[in-house]
DNA sequence: ATCTATACTGACTCTCAGTCATTTTTTGAA
DNA sequence: TTCAAAAAATGACTGAGAGTCAGTATAGAT
């Protein structure tokens, strides 16, 4: 256990406290129209004092991705605390990152900007980038955990790798639920409301045709 | 079959060049550091000269979406000449798309920027925005076409409803193909380097796992 | 040849991220 | 308690780049 002093303390809380204002600025206009000044102003800091505690804006939004990776992990890990099958503990999961993302809509978008954000080397080998990472790391351990659990009582196949698969589920679910975010957000591409079909159910849904299958012809 | 003057042809070619210029402008620096001036140097015309032919910056980026959609949905199209099951349709049409995000992954990234630009609601209502929307629905289309034909000759399970299928499909494998090209094209998440996948299976293995599911308690 | 409409230009404005000389606050040694 | 050094904070300033617009060039009509 690191013991922190009084200072590193208060420099840290002060830290949280310009993420909060930040998140507030970016509730009312959105990432692309936040500016510094405004952020400066509701954290009722002048706006080189940003810069005591944040190398530049991008890495304000990479410190509210970093966040909301945490929060998300964090809902993940309680998930394995369930007596259930694995492919139960998979289905909750997913149910638990819709959750997230429909009630922390400015999280989501912030792992969006995180991505594009990376491609940027400064960014990428900066300490936010790498606890962004760790969480990642860790969230994926805990699916990985429950696909083994799965393939133990049978609920699950083992004929795949369980990282593997893990990737796949990782991949596909974040698409679907982006595509799920988008549709009750904002404008969104028209193609979505051609079938009517509910936020609610949809992760179900594709965690049903994971599970079960589409095709007819089983071989095993 | 609408008659265009000489004018138009000429306005609607600038327009291309002017497309083209972006592109290699993008090309060597990425979305974020391309600037007008560069584009209008690189377009060999003047900086104002752009501003006749694209509203401003953004929309230049959603013509560029707009010339990706189109291509992609051309050469899914191409896959419903062939004579196959609909399942091995489907599989070739992931695999299109993601041959598709390898050899163009400019038009790739500009698909992401899409999905953020419209969130602004002129550039939403815009005309290059509707030639999007009417490619995507094209696209989707085809995609529930294939899963018709697979629902007819039963190779893919009828309990769904093509059209959320379709609709869960292209949300997933979107959410594939973006992991695999970070993967490949840039700085990427570190998890992605934990497991050893290879990029030219993975869209083959998760058709699998859709087309032959992963549990083993098969109901039907 | 002259006129008019359309296409084009690039210097200019404005906004905003990021800087830095200056001021204010905190610390702790005497 | 005092005060000098260090640390924290400020906000006017700088530079970059998106977008504008008064002025210029060109093509086509008469």
């Amino acid at each position: 256990m690191i013991k922190k002093t009084r200072k590193e303390r208060e420099r840290a809380a002060r830290k949280q406290l310009i993420i909060d204002a930040a998140i507030e600025v970016i509730k009312k206009n959105g990432f692309e129209s936040a500016t510094m000044d405004e952020i400066a102003k509701q954290a009722e800091v002048s706006k080189g004092a940003l810069y005591l505690y944040f190398k530049n804006k991008a890495s304000i939004y990479l410190a509210i991705s970093e966040r909301g990776s945490r929060l998300l992990t964090q809902s993940l890990s309680k998930i394995l605390l369930f007596e259930l099958s694995g492919l139960e503990l998979i289905r909750k999961m997913g149910q638990a990152y819709l959750k997230f993302v429909q009630q922390n809509p400015i999280y989501f978008t912030a792992f969006i900007y995180y991505e594009n954000l990376i491609s940027d080397d400064e960014l990428f080998e900066s300490e936010l980038a790498a606890a962004c990472e760790e969480s990642a790391r860790e969230a994926m351990t805990y699916i990985v955990r429950a696909l083994q659990i799965g393939m133990q009582d049978g609920s699950i196949k083992d004929t795949y790798d369980p990282k593997e698969l893990g990737l796949i589920i990782w991949g596909a679910s974040k698409g679907i639920i982006h595509m799920a975010f988008y549709k009750e957000n904002r404008n969104h591409m028209k193609i979505l409301d051609d079938v009517d079909f509910s936020l609610d159910s949809i992760i179900n849904n594709f965690i049903e045709i994971l599970g079960t299958g589409m095709a007819n012809d089983q071989k095993s």
